[in-house]
DNA sequence: TACAGCAACTTGTAATTACAAGTTAAAAAC
DNA sequence: GTTTTTAACTTGTAATTACAAGTTGCTGTA
């Protein structure tokens, strides 16, 4: 399929700078450009796409953002090593962080609407308080192995049909996305090395007492005012978690 | 001295958006605005500073990416303040009362000249192998307790004078902007939760075996083609390591 | 008073034009 | 054949214009 067509195809809805990032961005990811390559010069992208450089260079100023491409004054966009860890670390899910690897779900617990946890590990907005969160545990396996016990706080705002949505091996991020709109736009991050606890050495399938990550995140989206939370514990006796900067 | 004067006086070699950029920023850090404020709309920041909406738009990006800002249309650009510096390289107390953490160096080794260690941890281009590596160990300390061991790992490329400078209670990426014009503009980094060696446990003072976070970061700069490198171990039984993304 | 609607803001998107500055490879000079 | 110069690329910066879309507060109406 030709760029051109595969980019007439995409969500009309979104501007122009976004689908041409996201018709780049599927191409480094599925390998049509190889690390090393250089994309296609700006002018050239400007022809074949029909739009001009401020729109161009904002998509690509996405991919450099996220760490997919890096820019030289005087050659060109130059395709960037793809990460070879777990990239937990920036904007993403941990669906996107693993890539292509053999990445299984498991639901432990929900989702399902329950009273917020006193003493939150984030500070609440009193709307969120009075509707209650979308509660949900998972298990994310990479090759049988489990690497994350993920702990998902959503408030329950606006989410038609959410708890009946099935998340085997489905993400969060892109669910959100796809149905309800919602694209995250940054967050907040804290990060510790911890013993695991009995329960969660249970999950991960070590030993107590082991050192596991631990993090809690709080994610923005673009709908004003909702965010959503996430606790999480990684095993990375295996893998290391990575991220861009 | 009006935001205007400031302005003028800037580094006439640092493109505007560049220099609006700077003189924005130590506002925010000094307090000029304060979280939650609103910066100067988009069309005031241009009638004062003489510039067009694209170029401030620039600057505000950049104040963006790095998490001092959040954009809301139609309302304005929101002070977020909070962490300074790159990547999860800053801390924050899980309790509230660290407003009045202070900050030491202890220097451990160097810097000094030597060889780059075998498999080092990130490839290396050859010309970092020739020209050899600034190497530097440093403790830090909050409140007297040991939280970081940074191990440095810096090219020995075009630094005149580097291994004679201090480095108590400095900052390594403040010395490299201002006595050598190298901003830090990315990188990457791997993390894993390991239990502490008894070397890691005796500099962080904790008993060995128990958890400690492990960062390996490579960080890239505004000089093409140089890059430097950090390996450190992180106590996190008092502090979180925080981020935005 | 309460509310609807409008006006005046704000940021977001996008086309257009122009020139500066770094890179590369072919052409010209030696 | 080797070196230098040049021309044709590349991305970087920046002004200009226009409209879309979200937010807020004021104003006129009920």
């Amino acid at each position: 399929m030709e760029d051109n067509e595969k980019y007439q195809e995409t969500d009309p809805g979104l501007p122009q700078y976004r689908k041409l990032y996201e018709v780049l961005r599927s191409h480094i990811l599925n390998g049509v450009y190889r690390e090393g390559d250089l994309l296609p010069s700006e002018n050239e992208l400007c022809t074949v796409y029909g739009l001009t450089r401020p729109t161009v260079r904002h998509a690509l100023d996405e991919l450099v953002r996220e760490g997919l491409i890096k820019k030289q004054k005087g050659k060109g966009s130059i395709v960037h090593a793809l990460p070879t860890g777990i990239g937990i670390l920036s904007v993403a899910g941990t669906t996107t962080a693993l890539g292509d690897r053999n990445l299984e779900t498991r639901i432990i617990t929900g989702p399902e609407v329950r009273r917020w946890e006193e003493d939150f590990f984030f500070p609440l907005p009193d709307p969120y308080i009075e509707s209650g969160c979308i509660y949900m545990e998972r298990l994310r396996l990479v090759n049988g192995k489990p690497l994350f016990y993920d702990i998902s706080y959503l408030p329950n705002i606006n989410l038609p049909r959410f708890t009946t949505r099935s998340f085997e091996n489905k993400s969060l991020f892109d669910t959100l996305r796809r149905h309800y709109r919602i694209e995250v736009t940054g967050g907040e991050q804290r990060l510790w090395a911890i013993p695991a606890t009995p329960e969660i050495a249970g999950y991960l399938q070590i030993n107590p007492d082991e050192p596991v990550l631990h993090l809690e995140r709080k994610i923005d989206t673009n709908r004003v005012g909702y965010s959503f939370y996430s606790s999480l514990y990684c095993n990375t006796k295996d893998y290391a978690l990575t991220g861009k900067f």
